[in-house]
DNA sequence: CGGCTCTTTGAGCGTTCTCAAAGGGTGTGG
DNA sequence: CCACACCCTTTGAGAACGCTCAAAGAGCCG
């Protein structure tokens, strides 16, 4: 457990250790077209906004070793945002089996809930801050602040659609494409790819991306053979691949 | 395409024809317990923000017969909330598949948009009459309302639920099972599940369940009379069951 | 160096998909 | 009023893809 630990330190080493805090923040595609007309990401939260969520938030450091953020059914008190770091959302399935219903990176929001309780469990992928909000507060926090509000409300929209697009990556067949889809979601994250050596850094194990891809781990180890095989990637490490082939995994990425 | 039309009108009378005009409704479970600790639905509209929204919005009217409601990458200029009837909502895969992302039911909200575009396409499944709110009245609204902002944040948070559910759905194997939560979401909806008689009404052809189970029509069909044999339903007609085994589907229905 | 976990590869099997065709129900046209 | 046409549904047969079980390889840490 514990090397395992570090392993990932090393692989998802999207952040240099300890770096300097952070203020909050909330990312999302807004709903309406912005002037330079491209789908691009919007940091949401104004600086009132930032100091209004710290005033009320506590920061929770995690990684592989420190066990779930929070189990499915259990209370839902806090909400929390990703400052750095990749965190799984999970679903448990009947037999043992689990479906990841998504990956989340900084800007994103954890802590879904039904009734009063968080509907999945939320687990580190790699080591990772998060900024904690209690429930209460934050709701009274969104009753004198509608523009929090509403963008919170454009937050939501976007896992949404984040969820939609997931689903519709897993209805693919075959599952060498699932995993182009998955290699074009990585490419567009901050941090991972490498333009200059065309490098992309796979944060997560085989274990987790057969889980959110619905498919056994062997078979993911295949179609990443298989690319290689198409001459679209090539594999220097488990965890480290290299792009060979970027209209290939752009036209899998073409999907919002 | 018309008697189809018919038949669908005969297979989805959730509602009589032509019933009087009823206030919008967006239903869903709150993030909170409730007194009675049951995750049910709930009406989330107060009566003054009915007539508001009452104040903005067109009906519309539409069947099988009648194309889209929109298309995905058009303009996103109205959302609109179902009054009666089933729409699905589509997103178009590569070559000519295509997965329902949702099935739309009376109390749901459609139209999620970015960038100013819808990113689905949206079409009647059944006869069915829906509210249309321009976006632009819709956010002035919201700017001058936070109670409202705060109801379509959860149900923004109840439709990700749902497509939570689904995904963990499709994620499972063997197929006849993902039929059998299908049925069990059936069942839970108003108007097709007839306790006396213990008769389901199933809305939609079998290319829409395949579309949305992400498998084939005939092996839809092939896990109904899978269903039958194990004794667990009994096909009445091609989109009429009965339900055997209430605790079967039970089991299955226990995913929130 | 040994132990651990993750990853890769192989072989055999099972489920689902594809292609094909027949059956059923409904509206249309003769 | 009946027969035809259309679409949806069902069933069958064969092929392909992915899963399971098994074992070896690789990287990292103590």
């Amino acid at each position: 457990m514990r090397q395992y630990s570090d392993m990932s330190t090393r692989y998802g080493a999207v952040d240099e250790e300890d770096p300097p805090l952070r203020p909050p923040r909330i990312e999302a595609v807004p709903w309406s077209a912005t002037a330079d007309a491209s789908p691009r990401m919007h940091q949401l939260l104004s600086g009132r906004e930032q100091e209004e969520l710290v005033n009320i938030a506590t920061v929770v450091d995690a990684d592989r070793t420190t066990g779930p953020l929070f189990l499915a059914g259990t209370n839902a008190d806090y909400v929390y945002s990703v400052d750095h770091g990749i965190v799984r959302v999970i679903r448990d399935i009947v037999n043992g089996d689990r479906q990841i219903v998504a990956f989340m990176f900084p800007g994103d929001l954890v802590g879904l809930a039904a009734s009063g309780r968080y509907v999945n469990s939320a687990e580190p992928v790699t080591p990772c801050r998060l900024y904690r909000y209690p429930i209460k507060a934050l709701r009274r926090l969104l009753a004198t602040d509608p523009l929090l509000e509403l963008h919170l409300l454009v937050k939501a929209s976007h896992e949404l659609r984040a969820s939609q697009r997931i689903l519709s990556i897993i209805a693919r067949e075959p599952v060498y494409e699932r995993l182009a889809c998955f290699v074009a979601l990585l490419m567009r994250q901050e941090g991972l790819f490498d333009r200059r050596s065309r490098q992309l850094v796979i944060p997560m194990t085989r274990f987790d991306i057969a889980d959110y891809l619905a498919a056994a781990p062997e078979t993911l180890a295949r179609c990443f053979r298989q690319l290689e095989d198409m001459n679209k990637i090539q594999r220097v490490g488990a965890r480290l691949i290299q792009i060979i082939d970027d209209d290939f995994f752009a036209g899998f990425g073409k999907v919002l």
